[in-house]
DNA sequence: AACCTATATTGATCTTTTTCGATACACCAC
DNA sequence: GTGGTGTATCGAAAAAGATCAATATAGGTT
């Protein structure tokens, strides 16, 4: 629609990490994993960093450079307000991600 | 049916790997990428870890790292055949594979 | 301005992955 | 048995990934 198109590598080196997966499972269920925040709403504007470092048990720079590398696999999307940034997950576009892997396999 | 399962992260990972993910598509359609072989059907043996070495350019030893790695995630199985051992690759297995991690997204 | 807060970047370290050469093992032919 | 061929294992080196502490950057507050 607008990005350039991610390659299928990129998606799955994204996915195959432990973690990764973890914070990408909570994104797309914001609710059930997150308390609701004062300066955006969950579902709406994503989850800031603070919250995903807090539950995830790693150093904030370990989160932050884990959700770029989701973000350059377009598996989630970020948007900055105030000194914050919120980062957000659809589980469309992760799963057409999916459907462009099982694609990959059919052809032929 | 028989083995134990594979958790989705060894799939993964076995898949984020351009080499493995290009012996994968090769051995999916046997017959379009390998010449035939003297001492095993292509399709009902499978393809030998030389004629996959030949093709894909890195070493041998590299390449049957490779392939053990992709039967760990069960993508491939194996037989051995005089002192030959056929990989083969089963598409409903691998699409199977897919559709499991596609489940761990849809799940709420 | 000074200060606090939230995230990104830098630089270093540790771990894992990828790769190969050398060697071992197994199978067949002679 | 000896020799040849095909694959696996071993050991080491190089590359990539994960991680953190320290620092920088940027926004808001006072």
């Amino acid at each position: 629609m607008s990005d350039k198109t991610v390659s299928t590598q990129t998606v799955l080196r994204a996915l195959a990490n432990e973690k990764r997966m973890q914070m990408l499972e909570w994104l797309l269920d914001p609710t059930a994993h997150f308390p609701a925040q004062r300066d955006g709403d969950l579902v709406k504007d994503g989850v800031c960093v603070g919250a995903i470092t807090d539950k995830i048990g790693l150093s904030q720079p370990t989160v932050t450079n884990h959700l770029r590398t989701l973000a350059d696999a377009q598996l989630v999307t970020f948007r900055p307000i105030k000194n914050w940034v919120f980062y957000k997950a659809d589980r469309a576009v992760v799963l057409d991600a999916l459907m462009q892997l099982h694609t990959r396999f059919e052809t032929r």
